[in-house]
DNA sequence: TCCGATACTGAAGAAAAGGTAGGTACCTGA
DNA sequence: TCAGGTACCTACCTTTTCTTCAGTATCGGA
């Protein structure tokens, strides 16, 4: 979220959406909710602190929602928001798209 | 391109497609050829090294094609491959999600 | 003769994103 | 007493991404 005006549709999307862990987490999410943890060890590559951020500014946005359960040790469970759902919704054609593709684009040479 | 194996579709496609600006370039060319003073002029804010890099790297993977006519002044038109053009598909759902959305993203406070 | 238009390239630097390593607090069980 | 598990936070540093600015080559037109 660092724009305040947006030339299209794809633009807002991009900006919310953006970077390369956002899309992921919320795929984590797709079906139910999930501890802190969780989520760590369900997007792989991740580290902590880019995973607490990222959660951070879904949360801000209205993408995900945070329930805090006050025990010991403590418990805290990520969700979609009815907005977090619709934006995961979205995404399914991407993620069968590079499904279908994945090879090809594994195939790509680095340089 | 950087990773050489996904976790799953989405982490591919997000892989080809992420940065600020891939897919608003894919998304400039969906109504055919365009230029690169044209694509310059149809994504707003970009720089002009930006629009190079993105358009070398998205030419790289084979999501667009680049013919060069020689002439002066030069003239070089960017289009769509068969797979630029099914990622574009695949980007449709989220630039309708982006722009039914968009009020409530421009709401949202920075901080 | 010099400006403008085209499509670039390269250097330099700022800004954003990401990673590493440490620490916090709490209670449980050994 | 002390390690273990949870969910973080903070500081520091590196990497990646993006922007700015300058410059290249060609030709037509003023």
């Amino acid at each position: 979220m660092k724009k305040r005006s947006y030339s299209c549709g794809l633009d807002a999307a991009v900006d919310v959406v953006g970077g390369k862990w956002k899309a992921l987490i919320l795929w984590a999410l797709h079906d139910g909710p999930r501890r802190f943890g969780e989520l760590r060890r369900g997007v792989p590559g991740i580290s902590e602190k880019s995973l607490i951020i990222q959660l951070r500014e879904m949360e801000h946005c209205g993408l995900v929602h945070r329930e805090v359960y006050h025990q010991v040790p403590p418990k805290v469970e990520y969700s979609l928001t009815d907005l977090g759902t619709s934006l995961n919704q979205a995404l399914i054609p991407l993620g069968e798209w590079g499904e279908k593709h994945m090879k090809t684009i594994e195939a790509i040479p680095a340089a």
